[in-house]
DNA sequence: AATGAATGAGCATTCATTCAT
DNA sequence: CATGAATGAATGCTCATTCAT
């Protein structure tokens, strides 16, 4: 995040997409809000503080965004499309099962302290997005928590976990830990993400053992 | 038109807490308030709205709560103290490690379910309250973690638990899957409270069998 | 409206009615919108510009008004009350009913040229008002016609008056004057406003003839 | 970029109107804001709304017409025309003078109802216009006004017509019902326009017989 | 204890217009 | 001729809090 601020629009003259510019604007604000609304909370974050801190006219986020709800919106949209594209990504891989849960119950630790600001808002902000926002946003998520649970069912069918708790809520529980990462974990603190994924990993595995 | 007009409700002199009326309209506008802060957010509800629904007046909110902050410490106070309460009443009974952890287990989610409205609001408004009155909160809750990573440590030092993961992590993977039930638990839904309670309570202990 | 204005709330203490400040507040803040409105439209006219006018702040404003259209329709509100009791006066003296329709007519000249402003918000800012209120304004206005349709009907039936246009139109007509003479009516023509009510009553009453 | 790009529809030179394709584009303006702006009010319609009803772009607008307001005096300025013509056509019929006033007095109603919109918007709007754009509507307006009092003039010298009353209050009475018009006058009601327009001519006749 | 009028700073959003391309 | 991103000032309205009574 060194030279992204006020970048005067270097885009080399031979650049084929026409909305470098623009796409400079949308994503810087949607990277600063990101990280304001993290910090502030979404009521506690003004439009004003937003575009000064991209360092645009309130006229133009409008030009780009169709409220503040819809900047909010894109946050989101951001962080799912990430998500998911990642955990399609592993359960496609060609591995036992319990190696592929291992691996996907380690990655969404790992991202979700990557972008923990993202986190934060996820959880706190949901409410303020509108009903119809809102709804497509449950809908992939419920699709996310959806393909991690065939992981699990597939692993309870062939007797590789046990079947003691309902997949469904054995997702529950992993994703509630991970959810909960934003409220505690702190850069430089004892453990790095990835000793925290694998310790996490473990314990879900052990909790499935037959 | 100072003191007529009121029926004389006088709290004998002795009587340690505020009059009967005072503790109701205190009372009152705390419910009142936490149910309204769950439902449109501590930012989308406006004193106004808090007085009305509680059937009081503006300026007698402002007798008894500093600010509108004040009003959400006092949802956080409640909270916290029924939970800390619960846990020692379970952490001191005499029973083995695994049995006193896995009640603590079960009951920290039956009763988060039981008042499902607190916990929306403890971890999605917990920045709204003032700087010191969150680290007084952030304390209790410390508390309350290393009362319960107490008992898993116990358990980890005479050999009944694996000590394959740090105690405080195996606690915040515990809790984060009670802090999101918020987010997913629904009356009616699939599973009782007490369901959910045991499943929970047997992943945890599965996970930390050695 | 000489000392009107930001008067020092010389109400005497013996003063029965206690709203006398608020009163004071609230029809200051009409009769300036009324004005102001008049001057340069609904909405040319911003609330800032009103509470300035009015010496009030906007919030004391958004005290008594629910919002910039409440006070509009109050303006409307007034208007009508006046000329209803006015023509209700008129229309129940003991007079035959070419004299009653006479003075009617006139009245409602001489009246809409004491409030000038008043008639030209009438007709060109209507549809500034919420629906509900727009309704609310037209049944009212509606009555008002009515009640002038009756006594031209009274005229017809009794063969004072010509049959040959229905009342309705004949009303419709009438008024039309009326409400156009904020268009071309300025203090200081040739005509004083009791010179205008005689010769368009007296209009009336020659097409009405038999 | 300057002159490739668009068919060559190269209106003659000698042709003193501009292309068709941009006389399309100004008239499809013009009617589409006659429509909205009678519905919504001036101010309650956006430039945008405008030229997205049209079809066209801001920038396109804004090529034709030098601003919003611009694009109001259009409306205005179609409106007289026609009016004006139709009134000079009708004034120097060879008929008989009362008929002529009748025939007129017909016309006005009839015109002003097949296009009401433009009667809605021509009193509601006129102060939007900016001052010399105000000026000369009204200067066109008056000659309307006086084209049409000179008849009734004619006839009072002729004795045709009573002179009872000045000539100009009974163009303003007949005019101001014909104004009102917009605020009453609905399609499918109970008189045809042709009905109304006969009903008000003959009344303004009555009221001018000597 | 309670009232309710008043404050005043702040907010999200709109919009006519400009201008480089 | 046309585009569409950008401007910047203005707007209606909200709201936690205060204070005289």
């Amino acid at each position: 995040m060194v030279s992204t601020h006020r970048a005067p629009a270097t885009a080399s003259a031979d650049d084929p997409t026409p909305t470098t510019r623009s796409r400079d604007v949308r994503s810087r604000l949607v990277d600063v809000a990101a990280e304001l609304f993290a910090r502030h909370g979404f009521e506690g974050t003004s439009v004003q503080t937003v575009v000064e801190a991209a360092g645009v006219t309130k006229g133009a986020m409008y030009h780009h965004f169709t409220s503040k709800d819809d900047l909010l919106y894109e946050i989101y949209a951001r962080v799912l499309r990430t998500q998911i594209n990642q955990l399609l990504r592993i359960a496609e891989l060609d591995l036992p099962v319990d190696q592929r849960v291992h691996a996907a119950a380690v990655d969404v630790v790992e991202s979700t302290i990557a972008s923990l600001d993202d986190s934060i808002i996820f959880f706190r902000s949901m409410h303020q997005l509108g009903p119809d926002k809102q709804m497509q946003v449950r809908a992939e998520r419920r699709r996310y928590h959806e393909r991690f649970r065939d992981m699990i069912e597939e692993g309870q069918r062939t007797g590789v976990f046990s079947s003691a708790v309902p997949a469904d809520l054995v997702v529950d529980y992993h994703f509630g830990a991970v959810h909960h990462l934003s409220t505690w974990y702190r850069e430089g603190g004892p453990w790095r993400a990835t000793d925290v994924g694998n310790y996490f990993a473990d314990m879900l595995l052990s909790a499935l053992r037959p």
